[in-house]
Parts: C-alpha cells; structure tokens; sequence
DNA sequence: CATGAATGAGTGTTCATTCAT
DNA sequence: CATGAATGAACACTCATTCAT
C-alpha cells in the first residue's frame, strides 16, 4: 500500500519502500512496536541501511505521518472541487465524509499511524493535522449555519465524533462507501 | 484510575495498583510499548515483582482488559436497570450511550488498552468482549424497530460508529456528558 | 529415590524430601541448573521454606554429595565386609566393582551430582570422596601385588578408569549387575 | 584452544572465538550454567553481539558439539587411515582408542560438552554422535571376532566401557598417551 | 547506496535470598 | 515450620544506532 506519486531516482524508490513497510509496520504493532530491522526487512534492506534514507527511526515515523496526512488532505481537497466551489453545504459535507472514509480505507496503515495517541503536537505532521481538522472545522459550521445539521454543537466536537466514528468502521474493513452512506443515514444528511 | 471494588489482603492492594499502573502505561504507550518496568516503578515496585502476581506480561495485560470490559459492562447493566425493564428503546439507547461515554471517560486508560487493534479474540477477555458490543447491537436494534434510528443501516455498523465516536472524543478529555447529548443531537434521538 | 534410614521428626523427613528433590534437580539439569523452587516444588514447599532446613543452596547440594557418598562408602563396606577380610585380592576387587555398579545405579540421582566436574575438594564432601577414592586405590593395588592386574599402571589410574567405566554405564540406565560382569571379563578378573 | 581450520573473514574469526569461548563455558559450567555473557566476554564482546553469529545461546552450544564431534570424527578417521585398511582389528582398536584418548585430551572442552547428559538426539549433533558411536561399536565388534577381546560381551556396551574410561582420566587432565596404554595393558591388546 | 559487525541500553523473565506474618 | 511478598542481581534476548568497509 503506497501513498500516492511517482520518483525516478532509485533512493527515491527505497525510501517510497520504506515508508510503505513502516506505516504497515507502525499499523501493525503501534508506534512504540514497530521495530526498524522489521521494516527494513519488509522493504528488502537491513537495518542499518535506513539510516542512509532517514536521520532517526523518530523521523522515519514522522514522514509516515506527513505522508498519510499530505495524501488525505489532497482527497479532501479533489473531492471538494469536484463538488465545485459553490456547491451547498451539506453536498460540501457529504463529500467529506466519503472521502475521509476512502482515504482512511486506502491508506489505512498510514491512517492508522496518525490516529496514534501519542501523535506529535509540533514539526509538519502537527501542521498539516492542524490544517486538516481547521478545515473539517469549517465544514461542519457550514452545515450546521445551513441547518443540516444541529447547531447546538460544538462543530469540533461534531468533527471528531465523525472522525472517530469514520476511523474505527473503516480500519476495522468495512467497505468505505457503506461506512459513509450509513453516517449519511443517521444524521439526516441525505 | 482504578476500576471498583474492595481488596483486604496486602497481595491484593498490590495487585490492584499493579492493573491500574499497567492500565495507564498501556494507554500511554500502546500494548507493545508498555514496559514492565515502567509499570512496577508506578505501582512501587521492582520489575521482577510482578511475577509474584501475575504469570506473565501477556497476562496482565489481559487481566487489565478483563476488567475494564467487567467494569464497563457493570456500568451498563446497572444504567439499564435504572432505566426500567419496561423503558422505551430509544430512552434505554440513550441511556446506554450516556453509560458508555461515562464509562470510556471515568475508566480512561482501561477502555484505551480494549481499543487496542491487537486486541485478542480468545479468553475471558474476547468473551466478555463479544457480549458487551452483542448487547449494543440488539440495543440499537430495538431502537431501529421503533423507527428511532434509520432501519435501513445493519445495526452493528451502528453500533460501532457509535462506539467509535463515543470513545474518541471521551479519550480526547471531553466531559462526558457533553458527548452523549451531542450524539442525541446529531441522532435526533431526543 | 532416597538414600537409607529412617527418620523420626517431621522436620528430618521434610530435608530428606528437599535432599531426594535435590538429587533428581542436580541430576537432571546439573549443578548450576537446579532450581530451588524447582527443588521445593517436588518436595511439596515454597522456595522459601528450604531456608529453615538448609542455610543456602550451596550447602544443600553439599549435603546431597555428603549423602550420595556416606551412602556409596557404607555399600563399599558391607561389601567388602561380607566377601570377609581374609578374602583374596580378586575377589575383593570384585566386589567392590560390584558394589560401586550397584550403588552408581540404585542411588543414580545422588552419584551424578557427585560427578559434577565442580565437585568442591574442601568441606565434609570432599573429605569423604578422598577417603573413597583411597580405599579403591589400595583394593586395586592389592590386585596388582597379587598379578590379578598389570602392575605396570598407576593404580590410581587404574582406579579412575574403572569408575569412569562403571559411572558412565551405570547412568546411561544398563543394569549394573551386566557392566560388573562386562569389566570381569575385560579385565580377565574371572 | 580451538577446534581446527584457518578463516578468512572478520566474523568468521569471531564465530570461532565464540565457540571456544563457549565450549570453555560449557566445560566449566555445564550447559545450563553456561552464561552468554561469561561467553561473549571470554571472546571480547558484549554479549549482544553474540546474536550476530548465532541465532539464540542454544544454537551456539549446538555448534560446540558439532565441531567437537565433527573434529574427533577427524581424528578418528585420519587414524585409522594411518593404520591401513587391512590392519588387523587389535591395531585398528588400539589405534582407535590412542585417537580417542587425545582427541577428548586436546579437545577437552569440547569433548566435555559432548558428554553433557542433556545431549540432544536430533540435529546434525545428534547425527554426528550416532556416526560416531556406530563406528566404534564396529571396531570392538572386530576386535571380538578375533579373540582380542572376550566376545561374551555386548560390543556397544564394551565401547560406552571404553568411552566412560578414556573420557574420565583424559579430562581429569592425565596425558592421554598414559591413559591408553593403560586401557591397552589393563584389556591386553598390547 | 548498502552491508557486516559491533555496541549499550533496553526488554521480559528467573532465581536465590530475606523477612514479617 | 511454613508461607506470602518482595528484592536485586542475573539471565537470554532485542533493538536503535554507529561506522568501517
């Protein structure tokens, strides 16, 4: 399971390869098991090898995180416009939502890793999970502005009741589209 | 954190603070990275102790596991008898899900370590397991068949957006009351 | 497996558990591998009781050997006493070939732990093994003054090639009256 | 003291440090008592990095007794090739137990480890014992059927005879030569 | 770019020993 | 007499990391 793009150099290659068997890795066995020898491993190198690629076994995990992160904000963004920019609020939503649950089905090792407890507050990956959740933010304000959803609620807390309901369903293998239709159902989206 | 009951004897006291202090590492760090030592240092004791009450790590933790899902199941018992027999689906589903949210906020760390993906199928703890979300699923059933939630979704995806929701936000610190009446809220469940 | 005697007292029976247990432990795993929980265990203890029989491990695996060789000297002697003292060379050597077989067979447990490489030549264990090993070199010199053996060899060697003879024999489990008779033959004793 | 061979490599060399190292350890401890970190410190390292050259401690004791077995194996062949095939089988016995004698003299650690009573029956060990012992059980066979030996006696026992004689004064530290012509003159083969 | 070899700090676990009960 | 509870040192083993090759 890969991220997303393309990379001509054979350095680019190996680290693609390693990134991909420690996500699986981190998915596997939680960030604290994931063991360096096991990655290099799965990505056909030994140990010490990795340390060509990335300063530290911390930073390793790290670019897991911005990789999962990097390649869920652009299927956010993707679905967003192809919903157009002026598309109603609960459209905007609904799109979201399916692409959240697509994405955290997809790139379900990565996703994994970022739902980690211990993810990092600072460096990049905290930016781009501060860009991401600011953003769903406001979609959800949207919706509830519109009135399709309760305004009663907080929006972040809507927010992370979703994302916490979108995680768990799709890492445990259910099919996305059914995770999305069914959350469709119980909000009275649509 | 500790999870209920009363303990005379000195082994028991012991072992008491023993699954409190595992219970927390193992939210803290996952199952793999719950270190032994770390776990005898809070509870106020030297690694090698731990074998004088529990067989092995695996066990422990597994222990912790029993009794965060025997207590979490009590909380639900006790909340649907408060609730009457005779209680409306919806009022019992809402009363489950105030349980719930309650029961992953006041016992944290315990619920976080049954979160764990790696959670094991087999012994006491996969059985009681597999009665607490047995439960939920006829819970939301009901609920369905009185045309309180939408019949057209399988009541076990219900059930586990719900727990997903319900246990990311409380882990997250949220008070737990806010919680349930936002997925009231958002379910129009009253 | 238990050594001779009787014993009056609750307590000397218990040591006489805990020195059988012993035996078999050290015969089993060696030395440095016999356990004394293991030990306590067979003789129906917690680890920590032993310590009210014996000062350490050192010194009940001492009182094993001191045993395996009060045992092995007090057969040597009823031996040698019943064949009676005027009995000719050979047949004196005979004997004690036979009871050495015997007792390297009937007391298996406690004469492996005394062939242990580090059998300590200090304390009561040691003095013992002396005393042995001596009244073997003069049996077999007494054969050689007699031309019932070469007397071209160190009748010490001759000593410690017969008991490495019998010992390894008699352990591997072959009954010892057939390893007597087998180095009769070899050696032309008649 | 080592086994035999020259090496080329840098871990090779190491490989082989360890397995004297270990064979000492084993001699002196046993093989329950053989500690890894007593090992690798006897052959200048960390006891870590024995895990480069060896899968686990077991597997490093298991290669102790194969090249023990494998270098006495040479030196019972290169013995007897000495001798001549058609030597007649009192040369051949003699020759073989002078081989024995010095092999279990200078490979003293090595042949120690062999004896251990925990001897594994499987693996390449196991086999290479069976070879071993099967090719002496002929060698006494011979000597039987022509006179050199009384052939009254079950030739396999005859041979654990031997072995137990010829290990015990070689490893108590005697010259090998000594103990053979003793065991020449004491079976008159000579 | 990658490996072979090693390290040092860590892991879980066992064990002889102590001592209050 | 014996156990329950704990310790501290040892154990085999793993792992992230380093560096010469």
């Amino acid at each position: 399971m890969t991220v997303s793009g393309r990379v001509r150099t054979k350095g680019g290659r190996t680290r693609r390869r390693l990134l991909d068997a420690a996500a699986a890795e981190v998915a596997r066995n939680g960030r604290a098991g994931a063991s360096l020898s096991a990655i290099a491993a799965a990505a056909g190198l030994k140990a010490g090898s990795i340390y060509f690629h990335f300063e530290s076994r911390e930073r390793l995990i790290e670019a897991v995180l911005e990789e999962g992160l990097r390649a869920t904000l652009e299927r956010l963004d993707a679905a967003l416009a192809a919903e157009g920019d002026h598309a109603p609020p609960a459209a905007r939503l609904r799109a979201a939502i399916r692409a959240h649950a697509v994405a955290a089905h997809e790139l379900r090792d990565y996703t994994v890793a970022v739902l980690a407890p211990d993810f990092p507050d600072g460096g990049t990956a905290g930016a781009l999970r501060r860009d991401y959740v600011g953003r769903w933010a406001e979609l959800v304000a949207e919706a509830q502005s519109t009135g399709h959803l309760p305004d009663s609620v907080d929006p972040r807390l809507v927010r992370d009741l979703l994302f916490g309901a979108l995680n768990a369903v799709s890492l445990a293998g259910r099919p996305p589209a059914e995770a999305a239709s069914a959350v469709y159902a119980l909000l009275r989206l649509g």
